[in-house]
DNA sequence: ACCTGAACACCGTTCAAGT
DNA sequence: ACCTGAACACCGTTCAAGT
């Protein structure tokens, strides 16, 4: 269970170094280390369990890979959950950041806009698939927010866009609804799938049974349907699935829009 | 941030009560105490959670809350990371201790079949909403084997009884998986939503907009349409969709298998 | 204005020692 | 056999103090 293969606690010796020798003495130039700020250090902090994961995050390993103490975080966020939250909000505000990405204009229908909007999450979640968990599971601000769309500016385009396309109110609360309870799903499923790289292989060897409770490997000679199944149930047609339940979702959006 | 308003340390004064007027001075009696053994250990920590909360289980705690030692609790989990498997292991486990809850027998057919699993589910992320993200969100120890079945034994009885009913091979495995990513999905968003019970009252008055970068009020005067559909947003029509959901997706399910 | 040292109250975990 | 005391290396967070 130990993830720290750190190369020790030499923060300190930096800070003498840099005292001693002045910052010309740092090969990278003091560009490389901009002022302090909200919005660095939560992309620090993302960047940071892209790499390690999400219970490496400590306040202190931040702060020494920004190259400062871990109190000096404290001025710019408000403690640990402030920075989980501040990571969740940069992660969903990137989503329109390029509306020239493809962004659907008002020409197109609400299906078209809808297919941007979930690849866009699913960019998202298979780019940070460490982060992706916590947009998923903290808690909304608003209590009848719900995830995945973290953001209310996303939510409100949602909603407009659905309505400007011939949505009744309650159908566009409903398709929101399936929406992203689809999204969800789908999208923690694919992520929980890549965290999964550290997964032992499968022994389906013959060591004795004498296993007693440690030993997490899977035993397949209970289950042998699981054994029948075992290839197909690995195959990863993500993509596939991806695209096939979307479509599935907007026909039966558009079954309830006319019905 | 400070969740803990537990009544002291005191359990130092428990074990000198203890040890001064011996085990009858407890008035429950030593049954309240039985041994320890892994399963009362995960028990208590998911009653634990139930009540305070996942970030709130800490070894030290669970140790006073079983009338032990933190350190006792070695003897019977790995550390923390088994503790936390253990418990979804356990409620798993729950799904069929009750065979006779109205499982369908082989008569029924697999919509039947599948119904009665989606409920037994959907009961046990309802009854442990603080508990239930674990399930979802923990790596699977199979990596091919996705949540939230996260035991063997319930995958091997899924899969054999679908094929047992007319399903192929293929057509089983997606069953499967589209099955559980509905079923994720669905349920994480219902235990969000239980989980925001501490979430603030929205307040629309209009004390000016000084507000920096703290009070994370929800201020919807920039999004028109959330105030608009604000009241629709927040109905709880949990049961409703979920049913409505499920058999859409039985629907398509039965669909795929017959075309 | 921005960062840090030192301190506090907690963690998970190990291990020799108690009974 | 089962539990504990003491210790270790870490946490998050506060605050007076440095520059």
């Amino acid at each position: 269970m130990r993830d720290d293969a750190d190369p020790g606690g030499d923060s300190t010796v930096d800070s003498i170094v840099d005292t001693v020798a002045g910052a010309a003495a740092d090969p990278r130039g003091p560009a490389d280390r901009p002022p302090l700020s909200r919005e660095r250090i939560v992309a620090a902090a993302i960047a940071f369990v892209d790499r390690r994961g999400l219970t490496a995050l400590t306040m202190r390993r931040l702060g020494t890979e920004l190259g400062v103490e871990a109190m000096s975080l404290y001025r710019y966020v408000a403690g640990r959950d402030d920075l989980l939250e501040g990571m969740v909000q940069q992660m969903v505000d990137r989503l329109h950041l390029d509306p020239g990405g493809g962004r659907p204009g008002s020409g197109e229908g609400w299906q078209a806009y809808l297919q941007w909007l979930a690849h866009g999450v699913r960019a998202l979640a298979r780019d940070h698939p460490q982060v992706f968990p916590l947009i998923a599971t903290r808690h909304p601000a608003a209590p009848w927010l719900r995830p995945p769309l973290r953001s209310l500016r996303v939510v409100e385009d949602f909603l407009s866009t659905l309505v400007a396309r011939g949505f009744s109110d309650e159908g566009a609360v409903a398709a929101y609804r399936a929406f992203s309870s689809f999204l969800l799903g789908h999208l923690l499923l694919e992520a929980a799938m890549v965290g999964s790289r550290t997964a032992p292989a499968v022994t389906p060897a013959d060591e004795g049974r004498s296993v007693s409770m440690a030993s997490r490997e899977v035993d397949l000679r209970r289950y042998p349907m699981l054994r029948r199944l075992e290839e197909r149930l690995s195959e990863d047609h993500a993509d596939a699935e991806f695209e096939r339940a979307l479509e599935d979702l907007l026909d039966r959006l558009e079954r309830e829009l006319d019905g």
